[in-house]
DNA sequence: ACACTTCCTTGACATATATCAAAGAGCCTC
DNA sequence: GAGGCTCTTTGATATATGTCAAGGAAGTGT
């Protein structure tokens, strides 16, 4: 498996979250105790994919070649009903772990890698 | 048992997570749609850490020096009621995210710092 | 045995969530 | 503008979740 976007070899101080997104947290660490505000926001966007609905969404647009799909799409490949799917997609829109653009009829779908990769960053625990 | 833990200075190329718990997965990767099973098993992880107060617990726990505590330090530290702070742990307990040992009257929660290290490989997509 | 501490379970309640059908909102094409 | 797509919102319902009080379970000490 290749490790093409790990941030193993930048220089730590780069924090590139804030350029992409205004949700951003420092990885967990044995230094102090996360905020509750933090905490709040974290674990909003933790449950935003805390559903195998939503994992398969996110799974999904991820696999399609250009990046994003539209509910009419998506809707028969979870075998749910559009309105469910819509409802699931705002989820991850809330959360910025997604964004939508309207071309026509349809509206696009598409993942934010980087903020699927500041979930990461931020779990990637600062400990050992 | 020394509070450093385990693979910080071994060679990053070591997938060991196979070997220290059943709950694993893939990194999400642009090849293939993640299986309903697999879903199903990453979302209960993500939704055991999706609620402020189990993200407070993890950090709580991290910043130990011990890396664990009991149900009776916890509770006035996030400010809820034994049990409910009890029901969090189990939350954390069942996907694997904390263990527990019960040494006389207290029983003592400890994070497992690779399941929630698990969780952000997953996370840490491979699609650019 | 008894009392005390810590923890968990149960029961109850309020809120949140997932789901769909039905209706509304946007955007075409004719 | 009429009709037909696509998408979202609303309303309804069932299930899940977070919370606490009360009581039970496990362990320690007298």
């Amino acid at each position: 498996m290749s490790r093409k976007c790990q941030y193993g070899d930048m220089p730590k101080a780069l924090p590139l979250l804030e350029d992409t997104s205004p949700i951003c947290c420092d990885p967990l660490t044995d230094l102090q105790v996360i905020s509750a505000d933090d905490a709040m926001g974290l674990a909003q966007r933790l449950k935003a994919l805390g559903d195998p609905t939503r994992i398969r969404l996110v799974s999904m647009l991820l696999t399609q070649p250009s990046q994003e799909a539209c509910t009419c799409e998506l809707a028969p490949l979870v075998g749910l009903s559009e309105p469910t799917v819509s409802h699931h997609l705002k989820q991850l829109l809330d959360v910025g772990l997604v964004t939508k653009a309207r071309r026509g009829l349809n509206v696009y779908y598409r993942l934010e890698p980087q903020s699927v990769k500041a979930l990461a960053r931020v779990l990637d625990i600062d400990c050992c």
